[in-house]
Formats: structure tokens, sequence, C-alpha cells
DNA sequence: AAAGTTCATGGTAACGTTCCCACGAGCTTA
DNA sequence: TAAGCTCGTGGGAACGTTACCATGAACTTT
């Protein structure tokens, strides 16, 4: 026998169950100074006896805070940005805010949907990872929000959250150098995609900083899928490649592939080619070798992004772009083959 | 110069612009039928030209249905709830329905945080995927719910999607008797697990019906880990073992460390030691060989529960416990040794 | 032709809050 | 002691909808 959903209490029942006003309960409720110890603690009482619960509903139509926020992102079930939706959420919880999530697929007309819904729902600001090229639906939008992802980099003029590429090539540059990898081999995505850019700048500013000649650096594209990744790294071997054999890959997925592609070549990883990828999703620890990879800080996105919303619903300064640094996760994909090597092994054991 | 959040127009706008009382524009708007076509053309056109849309908000005081759907999964960041709420997320939407997405972390308190917050966000339901072991929160909930997953279970009395795990075993065991491998290892979870009891019982059913022995079936338990896979497969390994060499493991990271362990044994799979998993991670695509797996249908549990829930909240007839079908992903962790084999790769060529 | 029915519409009262103003009691100030 | 101030409180008026009842016009039935 179920408790069925019986009428639910209002604040006027507290009030009389108290023997004061509704207004007094809402001050109370607002944790409001002026009031007296014992009207405060009837209320209370009250409160706890009835199970009285505020309708957030009334509250956001009143006082036109409704507590919810939105997130659009282009797929709930990319590890990546379930990272991120985990970030947002927990951050919100902590101020009594709850999430709306929406997943885009890379879809300008869903995304457009979904922040009509948005809307609907008057949510009070969103994070918004941008698929649409232009600024239309946004300007429209007409509520604040904050973008997060690579692809805000479209909008120079808007806050957004994203990650530090350039600190995670500089992290992964370095690692290799240090490894004995002072000339790598790069694998890209494809040319379409604003990430590369960002990460080919990096790549030059780093040899440019440590004398290299960054063309001859073998560079190899494809797209971000473990497929693309395979292929690119059959090209790279069939190719002429001096030097270490040592390829820092700017996905995940990509640097699977092209460990995929290493054994079916009939060589090892990292014995014979060291993989270097970028991403820091949950599959890389589950290969042989495991994936080093360079980590995108996606919790602290989804944490920083709500932040920096809250910050700009209570209309306190906004701080423009945040970049997030990347961390380097070691798992064995990365062969020591600098002089120290054999030295730092023996004086480990 | 950015267009500020200029003032939403409401019913009344429109209902001033084009000519006619509030009544009549929502009833245009509820797609009532009794509207002459001059009215309703003024109407449109005045919620065109205004950019009117619904306030969720004021709907959702006055009528009691605030379109809103809560989700309480373990952690959104697990690939297979991830999948979950995606299903139920695409499906919410269909009917403009948003989902409030929160995380248990399998802890009692935080769902019954979770659950409050629910409340007070007025959602019209819930779907939950239970942790806490008894019901008094959620027969404190009060509102229409369905519970997903395998922990729901502990409460029969209650209307619930999951998947099919005798089905599922049923489909594993006969795979695994197709390629040779009629009295497979186990490896299971740990006995605190609702889903391992189930698991177990399937295969007697199995085997009870093929007329083998369940008694002979070598079994291990560890946690649902990788590294709970590594070890229990190190044992099985060390121990007698007759027959054909494969093990039906009852989860996918246990599968991917019991290959693991496999390896670091000298061993090969799938020419030495096969192995079928159980959960449909995208991890399993990744490893080498790829993780032949029986997949859980997360989206369609997804989808499901939120029309089970929708079902329930406009008072149709209920259906109980919904068990959904698995399928079987075949990557290459199986080998062939049936008699038909050589036959069959024969014919494929 | 009177009475009933349907149709298209308007007016108004909720829904549960918060916000604002008012008011009396007790206090301080000149 | 009169005027002003603070404190604690109560009483409405919003907020934007939908639900319900009322109304008059056109039509149908007896």
């Amino acid at each position: 026998m179920k408790n069925g959903p019986r009428q639910r209490a209002t604040i006027i029942d507290v009030a009389e169950r108290a023997g004061v006003s509704k207004s007094t309960v809402a001050r109370v409720l607002a944790g409001s100074a002026s009031i007296s110890d014992e009207a405060r603690d009837r209320v209370l009482k009250a409160v706890a006896a009835t199970g009285y619960e505020r309708n957030h509903l009334a509250v956001g139509m009143r006082s036109g805070r409704s507590g919810l926020l939105g997130l659009v992102i282009p797929d709930i079930t990319n590890p990546f940005w379930a990272e991120v939706a985990r970030g947002a959420q927990d951050r919100a919880a902590k101020d009594d805010i709850s999430l709306l999530v929406f997943s885009s697929d890379w879809d300008a007309g869903k995304e457009a949907t979904h922040l009509r819904a948005l809307r609907r729902a008057r949510v009070d600001g969103a994070i918004i990872n941008p698929v649409a090229d232009n600024f239309d639906d946004l300007d429209r939008f007409g509520l604040p929000f904050v973008f997060i992802g690579s692809s805000a980099e479209r909008f120079p003029d808007t806050l957004s959250v994203g990650s530090d590429i350039a600190q995670a090539v500089r992290l992964g540059m370095d690692i290799l150098v240090e490894r004995g990898h002072p000339a790598p081999a790069l694998m890209l995505g494809p040319r379409s995609r604003l990430a590369r850019a960002r990460f080919l700048r990096a790549v030059h500013e780093h040899c440019v900083a440590r004398d290299i000649d960054p063309e001859i650096l073998p560079v190899e594209e494809s797209d971000y899928t473990v497929e693309g990744g395979r292929k690119a790294m059959g090209r790279l071997l069939a190719g002429p490649w001096r030097g270490s054999r040592a390829v820092f890959v700017a996905n995940d997925l990509m640097a699977l592939g092209a460990m995929i592609a290493v054994r079916e070549a009939g060589l090892r990883c990292p014995e014979d080619i060291s993989i270097l990828g970028f991403d820091g999703i949950p599959a890389g620890a589950f290969s042989w070798p495991g994936l080093t990879t360079i980590e995108k800080p996606g919790r602290q996105i989804g944490i920083r992004a709500v932040e920096c919303l809250l910050d700009q619903i209570a209309g306190r300064p906004e701080q423009g772009r945040i970049f997030l640094p990347c961390r380097l996760v070691e798992r064995g994909s990365l062969a020591d083959v600098s002089a120290a090597a054999p030295a730092r092994a023996a004086a480990g054991r």
C-alpha cells in the first residue's frame, strides 16, 4: 500500500500551524535577520511537522530565478563531455541548483531546439559548447551563458572555459624530450578543427625555443577516430622516418588506432614505437600497453564553467577566457631512450 | 553590443497584439478545437511577431505539471549510465520534457539529497537507480517513479526497467557452445551484487537444459574492476583446467583485466584463451584483440524508462517489471575451436 | 416560435511564492 | 515629552499561466 502523493504543504499551512503570517515564514526560510527567536523556532517546528518544501516553480515565477542551469554538450555519451557534465553537476548542486542536460550531436538544428527548451524552462543561464558557427541563435538566446570547449574559439569576445592546449603541448614535448625523443612525429586531426591550428602553433613555438627546425618533424593527419589513427600510422611507418621513433598524437582515439597499426606492422609499442596521446579518455587505461597521454581537465572545466556563469548571473566581474591546465598521465606507451635512461632505471630499482 | 535580455513577451502581450483575450491565446497554444480560423491566424502571427515563448514555470505552477523529469543514476561518467541518460534525454525531448540529471555515487545520503532537490523542483516524476536498501526515502518521495538497473531487484513490487540477464547469459552460453566451448570457466562479481545470483542461476538453467553438470565449470570471483579481473584470471590459470579454454566474464572491466593477465602469462587471446565479456563498454572495442561481449541495452533502458514513467504519470496501465534483451557484440576475443570451424572458415572466404 | 444545443469567446479566480508597504511597540534623541 | 528610529510582524499585490464559468450568437430540435 503506497502513500499516495498526498497534498503538499504550502507556506500558508506552515504559517497557520506556527500561528504567524506567511511573510514571517518566508523571512525565516530566507534567513532574514529581523525575526524573533520564538517566531523562528515555531516556524522551524511547523516546517518539520508539515514536511514543507519550497515550491521552486512558484519561487522562480515570483523572483525570476528558476534555480535551473542549462548544459548543452555534443554528447553525454562521450567520456570527455560526461566528465564536464559531472563537474558542472557537482558544482551546481553546492548552490542548490539543478542542471538540465542536453546533447546536440554537433547539430546546429538540435542546438537551436535545445536552447529554445532552455528558454522556456526559464533557466537562469546556460553552459554551451557551440556548434552553430554563427551567433544568431545565441544572440537571440538572451540569457547569460558561458561557452566551453575548443569550438568556443570562434567567438573571441565571449566568456569561455576550455583546456590550455598550448600548455598541454609544452607538457607533451617536454616529456618526449626528456625520454630522448626530441623530434617526434606528429599526428594531427582534420584541418577543419580549430584545435588543430592551436596544437600545431604550440609545437612550433616549442621547436623554436629549443632550436629545432619544425619542418623536420614527420606529420600525418586524419580524423579523430580509431580507424583514422590506424591508417595514418600505417602511412607514417611506410614513409621515411629518421631519429627516435615516437609519435605525438593529437587525439586519444587516433592514438589507440595508431597502437593497433604498430602491432599490425609486427612492431611493438613502446619498444619500437613510442606513442603519446592527447585527451585522457578512460579507454586508454585498458589498451596494451596503457596509453600515456595528456589529460584534459574535463571535470574542472565543468566546475569553472558553472562558477563563471554564476558570477555572470550575479553581476560579479567577469573573467573573459579561461584556459585550464592539462595533466600528464603515464601508462607505458612511451619508451625512455635517453642517455640517462639506464642510470635512471638502475637507480630506480 | 549585445541585445540585453529585454523584457520577455507574455501571453497578455500576444493577446493585445492579436486583439483577442488571453483565454483565446491559451486555447490556440493548447491546440484546443473551438477556435475560429481567423482568431487562430491572428494569434499565431502575434506569437511570431512578439517572439513569445510559454513560461514553463508559470504553466507548471498553474497546471501542476512542470514538464521536468528527474534522473538519478550512480555516475554519469560511467559509460553505461551515460547511455541510459542519453536514451532518456532523447525520448523526453520528443515530448518537450527536460531532464534533471543527478549522480548519486552509490551513496544513499546523496541519493536522498537529490530526491529532495527533485521534489522541490516539482518534477513530474523520476527515474531512479536505487542505492538505499530500504524504501523510506523513496516511499516519502511521493511522486511517480520508475526504477532502473539491477539494484531495482530489491523492490519486487515496483515498476522497473532493466536488462534481461537470463537472456544475455543464454546468448553467451549459446555462442560459446557454437564455438566449441561447451563448458567455459565463469568469472563472477562479488557475492553482494544482486546481478551475480541471476547470472549464476541462468548459467545453471542452461547447463541443465544441455545436460551438463554445472559443477564442472571452473569458477572464480572478484570485484568489478580491471585489477580484480586480472587477479582472478591469474588464479584460474594457476588452477587445474580441463577442456577448451574459454572464460565467460560477468563484467567487461574484469574481462579486460583477464585479457591482460593472459598476456602476462605469456599466452595469447583468443588462440590460447577465449574471453567473453558482459556489459558492452566502449573500451572493449580498443583492446587487443577487441573484446567480444554481450552488450546491455543502455539507451533502450533509458527510453523505455521514460515511456514507462510517462504512462504512469498519465495514469495509463502500468507494465510492472520490464527486461530488455541484450545483444552479442563480436570483436575477436573468442576463438572457434568447434569441429565445424575449418569448414566454416573455408566457406567464409 | 419557443426551447435547447453548440460554438467562439471573454472574464476572473486560482496556483505558491516574494516583494513592498504599513503599522504598532519599544527605544533613542533633542 | 514629542519626534524620529529600529524591530518584528502582517497584509496585500504581483508574477504568467490555466481552469472554470458566463455570455451571446447561430443553429437545431420539438
